[in-house]
DNA sequence: ACCTGAACACCGTTCAAGT
DNA sequence: ACCTGAACACCGTTCAAGT
């Protein structure tokens, strides 16, 4: 909430270098590192945090892993938070925009659903990133535009394809907080039910299925395919 | 993951006070606090947490507003981290278990998924923590029991019992979480869509409609109702 | 059994001072 | 413009020592 004198002097050693970067001076553009770059200090946090999660992202650390004194961290990036959110922005650019795979409407935009989920599982650093940011509803940017262009090819009008695309963000972004989560208690399956969970009067095979691992990819899958196919049906009395 | 030698003197301590409980020896009972308990650390830490979030409960601050050093603290609850378990198994007991309304399954079952999302979305302390224990996906224990019976008057076989409810939990858990991150973030209402979402030839109606405030109260009854009735529907042709 | 003062090894952050 | 040493106000945690 308050921009601190040591973000903003961050800001215009940023906007600096990025106008110096068209050579327009006299010289080459030379670029040695004759110290360190904002850039450089996102990638050894990147580094920690896929290795040792976000408690070891620390400004002494990075400053260490970078051989330099922990005011030099501040005087490029600002503060920890500025960390935080350049973080997130970085790795955001990473994500590749889904390509939808399949025949009808629901097939291609599950695969796309499909494919976000499993792209936002394979990056350690983004888990561990949304454990810290609160961040990620907005990640799904670059294949958003995929999956209005489906709905609207499905006939649905404007209002509607807006509702649809809000629940299929929510979906996606909830999802992938349990992940977050499921990760951070060390848990690989879900095991929902406490032992408070059952009458004592339940009949042992009911029992057993409800205190079983709960199997989350057909979780996953089972909400996912009702879900585009309620939206759908959205679009064919509308 | 390794108990120090102050967590077990923690749960000497807790053993001892409560087998201490019903008078055995001669005296009477006495119980003035001529020092601290552990539940008096849980209250502090209770009040600190609903009125200034997670980030502000500190050993030293606990041990401080109940006028007391800070290895005190230590002595009756180990640690952090098991101040962190005690903390959320408090919390927990207070819910209510959700008495199911309507008619038909699908209004029953409903209501008690329902019922348990807005409990926990009352209870700020449930959020500040969910964000630090990363539990929460047990919460919900005491209406579990609920829901299986609905399932079962449904028809349902054991393994289809234990999917459904495993769905509903999930289901929860993960709105849940999207809560806390929302709140972490300090808004009141989803904003999804950056500004790479929209082609550049999209219509101006289908542009407002998705870059609009989603209504996440709409989609979490539209996910809901979806949900339970895909789940009853796994019932009729078993 | 219960509590304390003092210390250890860390944090994020700032600031005057260097080149 | 870029970097540093030293400091400030915090953490979680331990430990010998008190009663």
């Amino acid at each position: 909430m308050t921009e601190t004198a040591g973000e903003r002097r961050a800001q215009q050693s940023r906007e600096a270098a990025k106008s110096g970067e068209p050579g327009r001076g006299g010289e080459p553009a030379r670029r040695e590192p004759q110290g360190i770059t904002a850039e450089m200090i996102l990638d050894a946090a990147v580094k920690i945090l896929e290795e040792e999660g976000h408690a070891a992202v620390t400004m002494r650390r990075v400053a260490g892993d970078l051989g330099v004194a922990p005011p030099t961290v501040y005087w490029h990036v600002g503060n920890k938070e500025a960390l935080w959110a350049r973080l997130m922005d970085r790795l955001e650019q990473d994500l590749r925009c889904v390509q939808p795979v399949g025949s009808t409407p629901a097939e291609r935009i599950c695969s796309v659903v499909r494919g976000l989920h499993q792209q936002l599982r394979r990056s350690p650093a983004l888990h561990a990133l949304a454990e810290v940011t609160g961040r990620s509803l907005t990640l799904y940017s670059p294949s958003q535009s995929v999956l209005v262009a489906e709905f609207q090819r499905a006939g649905m009008s404007p209002r509607q394809v807006g509702f649809a695309l809000h629940n299929l963000l929510a979906f996606s972004a909830s999802f992938f907080y349990v992940d977050v989560f499921l990760l951070k208690e060390g848990r690989r399956t879900h095991h929902f039910a406490g032992p408070d969970a059952l009458a004592p009067e339940l009949d042992p095979d009911t029992a057993a299925a409800v205190t079983s691992d709960a199997d989350m990819d057909a979780v996953f899958e089972f909400q996912l395919a009702g879900l585009v196919d309620s939206l759908l049906a959205l679009g064919d009395d509308g």
